[in-house]
DNA sequence: CTGAAAAGTAACTTCACGTGTTACATTTGT
DNA sequence: ACAAATGTAACACGTGAAGTTACTTTTCAG
């Protein structure tokens, strides 16, 4: 979703648009569009200004901006189950197994951000010009 | 917490282990293994047998059990958000990236799961043994 | 300088989901 | 036949994301 609004920031290319053009275009609230800039704004990844007339616009070219970014920048941490606090005192292996999860999942993420990181915005958006089903939507 | 299970019955090689034996390990309920067992003999992990005297083993070695096969077994679909819904009739560009996305999505997760393959459930348990936290919590 | 338009933000509701719990049916070994 | 186990359904609970409302703050334009 996050990248369903970096795309339309990436249409009006250097134009600032509002929050609330945003979540009509992406069919929600401005108030989450909002919070989810926020987070944009500190991965450095969008410019917003307030007051009246002003907007967010992209802080650089979509093609400088990969997929890996917005996901670090909006996933703040693993999507991995971190159960409810099983304290488990019980089994001492527990933490230790715990800690060692901790490395491989560490190193699974970097190796799923790496493949993000092929994408640009930029290249997301020559691939859907080119799909099927946009081809199909323009006639 | 899956891993957690199968690390378990990768100790006790061969036996049969009962659920309730499970749950008390891991600190919860035994229908809540049994849920997790069922999802692990889809996946061909585990045989689980009926009746009294029963249980349930791995049904390879652990050597040749990878956590990208557990973490397949468990986690049905992918990490990422499928928001709840919003049909977004208005844009007709919506539909196709979310097409485009899926399939940048599947591969990362490809990524991901290669990653994790690289890891045994008899490796995980060497490096447990291995590690720090373990050698201290056994004098 | 005033007013309108925007973001920032807090508090609350709603909803989906994983976890847990109880209860019961079913299977199977002794 | 009985006891021990799984399979399964129905429900309660807690958490976190999404959404909503309302208010404050900032900034441009006249």
């Amino acid at each position: 979703m996050a990248v369903h609004v970096l795309t339309v920031l990436a249409y009006k290319d250097g134009d600032r648009v509002t929050s609330a053009f945003l979540a009509d275009s992406v069919n929600t609230n401005p108030v989450i569009i909002r919070r989810l800039l926020l987070a944009l704004q500190r991965a450095k990844l969008v410019e917003t200004g307030k007051g009246a007339g002003s907007g967010s616009r992209l802080s650089r070219s979509a093609a400088r901006i990969n997929l890996a970014e917005i996901y670090r920048a909006v996933e703040d941490c693993e999507p991995f189950a971190k159960p409810t606090r099983k304290p488990n005192a019980a089994c001492p292996v527990g933490q230790c197994m715990r800690d060692e999860l901790e490395k491989i999942f560490t190193s699974a993420q970097q190796a799923l951000e790496r493949d993000l990181a092929k994408t640009t915005l930029a290249g997301l958006i020559e691939a859907v010009k080119a799909s099927a089903c946009y081809q199909r939507a323009k006639k």
